[in-house]
DNA sequence: AAGAGTACCAACCGCGCTCAC
DNA sequence: CGTGAGCGCGGTTGGTACTCT
């Protein structure tokens, strides 16, 4: 049995709002607020419109505190980091932004932004080391076996946390003893990085929008189950194939960072999509492939059962 | 001037989640 | 614990304005 509708569709009013339904809607909710029941509202409010709608029309159109239009250069930014980062989670975003809304957002994204983005430079940039990744990445038999190129030693990047100083090394350690989240990448001679965030589908990473690289290490995760690795890798930040996986990396409201999960979650999620997650050296392209592969066999051998860990 | 194509954006749709019962 | 109502979200649609030929 499918889902009872929210109004009788054939009987509310669609399309586009009048001047005098605006007018209604608004001084009902001045009064009396949406009592936390919109379906309930246009009846008592006197419109002949869906609860959903009235809910869209205020929160998108009629709030009184809402900014329509003229992005700035500063949302731009947030807006692309935020993309990059998670995607099209257009709420999260819009919590970013005051003022804006999800909707409008998302029409800004899709309608302009993402095409200043495909114009800008950044995205020769993007373009340019992606095809340099392509170029490089191992072939899976390789990978167990790359171990730590001697460019590497000392300068390995890990992971730390800004606010607790919490520090791993993923060649060394699988993760810290207790999940955290990762505010920031340094390596052990204090260069520090960020992440690099594009967020498109693997198939399309010839013009997907990005941030640019930046930094001297590049974190990357091939997928053993497409093409038997060659040519497909996902610089970190890009969407994985599942869900799952992303729930593994995604941020958490606000912050921008990696999520750092017990080391038989990150073990088993790697394993349970084919993940292999590396590094790679932008100067010398070597890559170092921390020991989570073969720890994952461990792992899911063990203890199939385990759930990739959120918070 | 007119028709075609494109850009923009408000609004709708349907699904997943939460929570009360 | 199961069920259903409502909310919130992201994807999509459709109408209008604008630009091009």
């Amino acid at each position: 049995m499918g889902r009872a509708p929210c109004c009788d569709k054939s009987r509310v009013k669609k399309g586009p709002w009048s001047p005098e339904e605006d007018t209604t809607l608004k001084n009902y909710l001045h009064k009396h607020g949406s009592g936390g029941n919109w379906i309930a509202l246009p009846t008592k409010a006197g419109l002949n419109r869906c609860g959903k709608s009235c809910r869209l029309r205020w929160l998108n159109y009629l709030r009184p505190d809402i900014k329509r239009g003229g992005f700035t250069e500063g949302e731009d930014k947030v807006i692309c980091t935020l993309y990059g980062t998670i995607g099209s989670r257009w709420s999260i975003i819009a919590s970013q932004l005051p003022g804006r809304t999800d909707n409008d957002i998302k029409n800004y994204w899709n309608t302009k932004l993402k095409k200043k983005l495909l114009a800008t430079n950044n995205m020769n940039t993007v373009d340019t080391n992606l095809s340099q990744f392509s170029d490089s990445i191992p072939k899976t038999e390789t990978l167990h076996d790359q171990g730590t190129p001697s460019c590497f030693d000392g300068t390995l990047p890990y992971l730390k946390d800004v606010s607790s100083g919490q520090s791993f090394d993923p060649c060394t350690q699988i993760s810290p003893s207790n999940p955290m989240e990762v505010n920031g990448f340094e390596t052990r001679e204090g260069k520090s990085f960020s992440i690099i965030s594009p967020s498109q589908e693997v198939s399309s990473l010839p013009t997907s929008s990005g941030l640019g690289l930046e930094n001297n290490y590049s974190i990357w995760s091939g997928n053993e189950g497409v093409d038997n690795v060659s040519g497909v890798l996902m610089p970190f930040g890009f969407e994985p194939p599942n869900d799952d996986l992303l729930d593994g990396f995604a941020e958490e409201g606000t912050r921008l960072g990696l999520r750092v999960l017990e080391p038989k979650d990150m073990a088993t999620s790697f394993a349970k999509f084919n993940i292999r997650f590396g590094f790679q050296c932008a100067e010398c392209s070597n890559l170092v492939t921390p020991h989570f592969a073969e720890k994952a066999d461990e792992m899911t051998s063990t203890n199939k059962d385990s759930k990739i860990l959120v918070d």
